[in-house]
Order: C-alpha cells, then structure tokens, then sequence
DNA sequence: GGGAGATGATTAACATGTTAAGTAGATTTC
DNA sequence: GAAATCTACTTAACATGTTAATCATCTCCC
C-alpha cells in the first residue's frame, strides 16, 4: 500500500536532528535529486495501477506509445525518444514482441539496424489503457493547475538544457582508502 | 529540445511526425513523467561518475547520506527518509553490514524492528565523496540559477503534495481483449 | 578489396524497483 | 492467556537500470 503515512510514534529520531560531524552538505531531502525523485514518484503511482490492469509496465508504456506516433522506427531512435537504454529496450522488444504487441524486421539499407512498429493488437491495447490514462492525466493537471503545470514543465526543460553539456568533475580514487 | 543529439540523417521519422490514429494524447515526449525523468537523470548523469569511483551506487550513498544525518535511526523510518522501498533496502543494508560500512542491532524495547547507524569506515568514506558531491551541486546551482532551483523544488514540493491523497481511478480489466 | 576501426544491437552481470508472500515478534480480542 | 490479527522486516520473483563485453555489419582508408 505504498508509503502513504503511519504516525510512527516509536522511533527515536525525526531523522530532521542535528548530525554528529559538522555538517557542509545540504539538508539531505531536500536536495534537488531527491525533490525531483518524489515528484516523479507521486506523479507515476497514479499511473501504475492502471498500467498493471492491463498487463503493462510503465516502460513498456512508454515504448507502444511512442510506436503510435510514428509509422514506424529504429531502435536506436526509439531510445532516445522513450528515454531507455539499449539493454532495457532490447529485452522489453523481445517481450513485447513474444507478445505481439510489435513488430520487427530489418532495415532495408542497414542490416545492423532493426526497424520496429506497433502491431493491431497493440494499438488495440493502447486504446484501451488511454481513456483511463488521460482521466488521471487530467485530473493531475486539475489539482496542480494548468499553467503551473506549464511553467514546471518549462523549468524542467531549461534545467536539462543546462547540464547538457557539464563534463562530471570526477576525481580518480577508485576505493575508499582501506 | 535539449539532449544533445547526434545528425542523424538516415531514420524515417522524426517521431514528431502525426500519428497514423487519431491522437487524443498529447505529446508523448512532453508529458510530465517525461520531463521529470529527464530532468532527474540529467542531474543524476553529473553524480553517478563519482560516486562509481568510490565504489558506491546512487542509493548506497542516499542511505550513508541519510545515516550521517542522525545516531541511529530504524529501519522503517530509513527506508522513508531514503526513498527507498523496504525490499531494495534489506539488500542494499545487507551489503552494507558485510562492507562494515554500517552497524545495525535490534530496537531494545521491540525484536521486530532494527536499528541502524553508520560506522567510522562509514563516515571515512562519506567525507571522501563529499567535497566532489558539493562542488558538483555547486555547480550545477551556479548553471541553473540558485533563484530558480530554489523555485523549482518549491514547485516540486507542491506538486507532491497536490497529488498526495489522489486515488487512482483504475477500471478493472485485468487483461485487454484476447 | 581487405583489414582496422566505427556503429547498431544484443548479451552478461550485477544492483535496484515493484509487488506478493513469508517469518518472527508484538498487540488485540474474547 | 491463547488464538487471531497486526507489524517490521525479509525473501522471492520478475522487470528495469547501469556498465561492460560481445557480435555482426558497415565505413574508411591504404
């Protein structure tokens, strides 16, 4: 029943107290990881049931619908745009193609490359899992408001933009000392 | 747009292209799952490098992270402060304990519940991370703006909340038709 | 045109996410 | 006060995230 409250009058520590080194670092739920991993995770527990009901993961969503925009797609190209990595996406096409939600062949002037499309029984799936989907959608967007919902969305897209291109100033210490 | 992408020259469609059925949906790569998983992962891709040099996974450091906050917390109550389900914490604490990099116990007044708190190995290795996680935040704070992330977590934080007591609206079919 | 290197996709190996089931200890109820 | 129930945690089982390695094809260059 996921996480939803509990009073918790037993534990010794809110977790909020002071810590016991001098603390330089951030209050640690609040940091900006974390703020945007709860975020998401509210928004995806209203999907997820649905989801569920008809068979479906949140990843293998996020695949037939990006099939129903296109006629059809690389694999490459359908990573990037579903936000997967090639070894998730290569074992979700392997599922949902035993399934026969999708169909896949060979591109014609690339061996390498394989071209994938969304078959009729998977549209037919779609169809069924988008009223629900849209009523949830609708209703989040009700509850935040439109044009907040908007605005985040925006700030979201400029935060992405300007990590683009941040090379991770990682030192080389392989293991703590030991 | 962001994600910096690559000529790509020879796919079919841009995945922009109008879908072949009637599409009631918005646009798939614009929906705020979407936006928030990239937004995540773009600032996660920053911290991952570091945090592999020093043989650690992003969760790993959530609960270290989350140890040094307080002298000993409970098991439950880590797993809310983390973010983490119960199962993936079992595991990840079982690993921990064997790496000696945390001490856990039974709660005095209850055998059910544990009570963990990290050790000196432990600490040692979070003020190794440390200053390279703070100049990385640093820096990222810098790119985006200090306003403007202090806004977008405000945003963030709202949104959780508005969605907090949210039931979702799932029909029954288990299956779609077959 | 053949070999070195680049590229698209998959497989491997390990860690975590997610839901369900199990276990041991605590609490309630009659 | 013992059975029923609840609670804290763990295990199980399966799907995905993540990095590295592999495999097949393709390109480039000599």
């Amino acid at each position: 029943m996921a996480r939803k409250k509990s009073p918790n009058e037993t534990r010794p520590a809110p977790a909020e107290t002071g810590p016991p080194w001098r603390a330089p670092m951030r209050e640690f739920s609040r940091s900006l990881p974390m703020s945007l991993l709860r975020a998401r995770e509210a928004v995806m527990r209203q999907f997820r049931p649905s989801l569920r009901n008809h068979g479906m993961t949140e990843q293998q969503w996020r695949i037939l619908r990006a099939l129903t925009a296109v006629d059809e797609i690389e694999v490459t190209e359908l990573a990037r745009v579903a936000f997967l990595l090639g070894p998730s996406l290569s074992r979700i096409l392997r599922d949902l193609e035993a399934r026969q939600l999708i169909e896949r062949k060979a591109a014609a002037t690339d061996a390498r490359r394989a071209v994938v499309s969304i078959s009729a029984k998977g549209l037919k799936l779609i169809e069924a899992v988008a009223p629900t989907s849209e009523a949830i959608y609708a209703e989040i967007t009700r509850r935040f408001g439109s044009r907040k919902l908007a605005e985040l969305q925006e700030m979201l897209g400029v935060l992405e933009a300007s990590l683009a291109d941040m090379a991770s100033a990682d030192n080389g210490e392989i293991e703590a000392d030991e």
